[in-house]
DNA sequence: ACACAATTATGAGTAATTCATAATAAGGTG
DNA sequence: CACCTTATTATGAATTACTCATAATTGTGT
């Protein structure tokens, strides 16, 4: 009982998990929630990220389980896969919206970024050659405050 | 001698190549010639296809070679490296202008797409949180004009 | 509490790529 | 032109990020 934040909150988000799990006609299972928990407090972890948060309360959980689930959750639309260069696969919950991706080309940091229209495809391209268009992933590449500092710092 | 393709042209094509990587502080290869070479009559072309290619030149190029040839090339940005979900990494010699790319979420083909403004970053996102954009890339996902009257046509 | 399908665990396997080190070859120099 | 230096490529092994087949377990409706 060492922990200042209150159990019923996390009780409450695990009641909204259940319900939105039934309703994609899964199961609600120890696993999926703790998944959930670990990628709702890490936005953007990768899978080790998750086995690590998830093995605070599961210690026993395989890494393959973990994979498992996050391609179970991430089917269902409970959970949005990102993929980044040189990265391996990263997870969210923020589902709803199209929102889209900045990454630090130094280091690595992402940050989410509202999409430029509001809906998604939130882009239309000039020629698709046919191609009828679903979705506008955008993925921006710069430099993050902190490292811009330090470089300027080394000069 | 039974090539119908002037000699002459592919000849030209290399003097080219070969300009661009000594203009690049690198030096002239036969492997980075053939590998430049199978990219460009093959866009979007991922490293099997590149090392089949470019064994039909140098049947004995082993494939650490090519990625090595590939990564260096890209690097020096006489080739760029487009990452899609679900495929190994793709390339193209496509560099001067920062246009983005179409992928039919059924059959996997990819188109390029015109920048729809024209000039890289195309896109001004919003709110960065403090980020320098450089670039934006954009993935576009759909369905090809192949695939959706394959769909039809099973209705 | 039971049954049965959904889910997770287990152990192995794979694809794509990278790494360390040795051999080779490009291109400037004498 | 031969030589030397360093860049480049070859070789063989290793790694990362996942996936797969099958067995064990666990939710959930009845």
């Amino acid at each position: 009982m060492s922990s200042t934040v209150p159990d019923t909150e996390r009780a409450a988000r695990e009641a909204r998990w259940a319900e939105s799990l039934r309703g994609h006609g899964r199961r609600v299972t120890r696993q999926r929630l703790a998944v959930l928990e670990a990628v709702e407090h890490a936005p953007h972890a990768v899978a080790e990220d998750v086995v690590d948060a998830v093995r605070a309360e599961l210690p026993d959980i395989t890494v393959q389980s973990v994979y498992v689930v996050l391609s179970d959750l991430t089917e269902s639309g409970l959970l949005r896969r990102i993929e980044v260069p040189q990265s391996p696969a990263r997870y969210e919950t923020r589902v709803a919206d199209n929102h889209h991706h900045a990454v630090c080309s130094s280091c690595g940091r992402i940050e989410d970024v509202d999409c430029a229209v509001g809906h998604a495809p939130c882009l239309t391209p000039s020629d698709t050659h046919g191609m009828t268009i679903q979705v506008a992933d955008v993925l921006y590449q710069g430099i993050c405050a902190d490292c811009r500092t330090a470089a300027q710092a080394a000069d």
